[in-house]
DNA sequence: CTAGATTACTTTCTCAGTAAACTATATACC
DNA sequence: GGTATATAGTTTACTGAGAAAGTAATCTAG
């Protein structure tokens, strides 16, 4: 029943993990629904075209918090599809450079479209502009302080 | 490269999903190293003692946002470690009725302690108590103009 | 009172992701 | 230069969770 009062910094901790779960499984299923990607293969697209179209595994691993294994399905799943090319890096054969294609600058560009309309409706019609500025100032401070909690 | 000027509600969403996930993951990681509990086991136990010990497996599913077969798997997960104890429902026969155990409260009391420490340590050190009221406010906004969108 | 629909839970199949073993290349030390 | 170690990526075995089919019990109409 209500008798027991928790301590503020918990319920807005629970409150916001159970709040990024639901609109995580939202985004995943309407991005996948209209555009056959998944989360993770849209940011992977994002941040290849956030760097000038081009990057090894080992650093879109870190960028997605992945596991080496989890990135090469990811590449694997959007290679299949024409998104990226993977291409050996001359600089040094162990390593595989990863491409954006233009059909993967177009997907892209189709997933932000239905990840924003999502995002307006079930997020920023709720928020105001000041509360969104806190909250990104505090969930920075949050992720800068735990830096290195998962390599 | 700092050139995009992203929406900050867009903002506000990606670095609240990014902190959740490595908040998550770390919470995770930690309980089960210590507990052999998983996020998901523990939310069932709460649940549970917040309730008067006792509850379906289907009122257990619609708490924990899990679909009816990954509640399943959590109770034969727990029960296998005595925490919980299947009964049938003598008042519908189709209805299971799961009940704590005092061993599933101890190993509770346990759980708590690790993930207290850990948000303790990865999240009420970073943040005020005034914005972590605003937080919960926030969420909560979200969260019930979202009502209904995962059932 | 009984045939069909609904509800409660479990089982099976599949999938995304991790961890550890494996292959190939690169670097360091002697 | 040659052996040991480290690094990049892939492969394999496993796990947690969802979806759909399966089973059992209950409810509803006629």
């Amino acid at each position: 029943m209500g008798h027991d009062q928790q301590p503020i910094w918990r319920r807005a901790a629970t409150h916001t993990l159970h709040t990024s779960l639901i609109l995580k499984a939202s985004l995943e299923e309407r991005l996948h629904e209209s555009t056959g990607l998944l989360l993770a293969d849209n940011e992977a697209l994002l941040n290849l075209a956030a760097t000038g179209s081009l990057l090894r595994m080992s650093e879109i691993a870190h960028r997605l918090v992945l596991s080496r294994g989890g990135t090469t399905k990811v590449i694997d799943r959007i290679e299949e599809m024409g998104l990226v090319e993977r291409h050996p890096d001359p600089e040094d054969r162990r390593a595989t450079v990863v491409v954006i294609t233009s059909a993967g600058r177009d997907a892209m560009a189709a997933a932000r479209k239905v990840i924003d309309a999502t995002l307006e409706e079930m997020w920023a019609a709720h928020i105001s502009t000041e509360e969104a500025e806190l909250m990104v100032e505090v969930m920075d401070r949050v992720l800068k302080a735990n830096r290195g909690e998962l390599e």
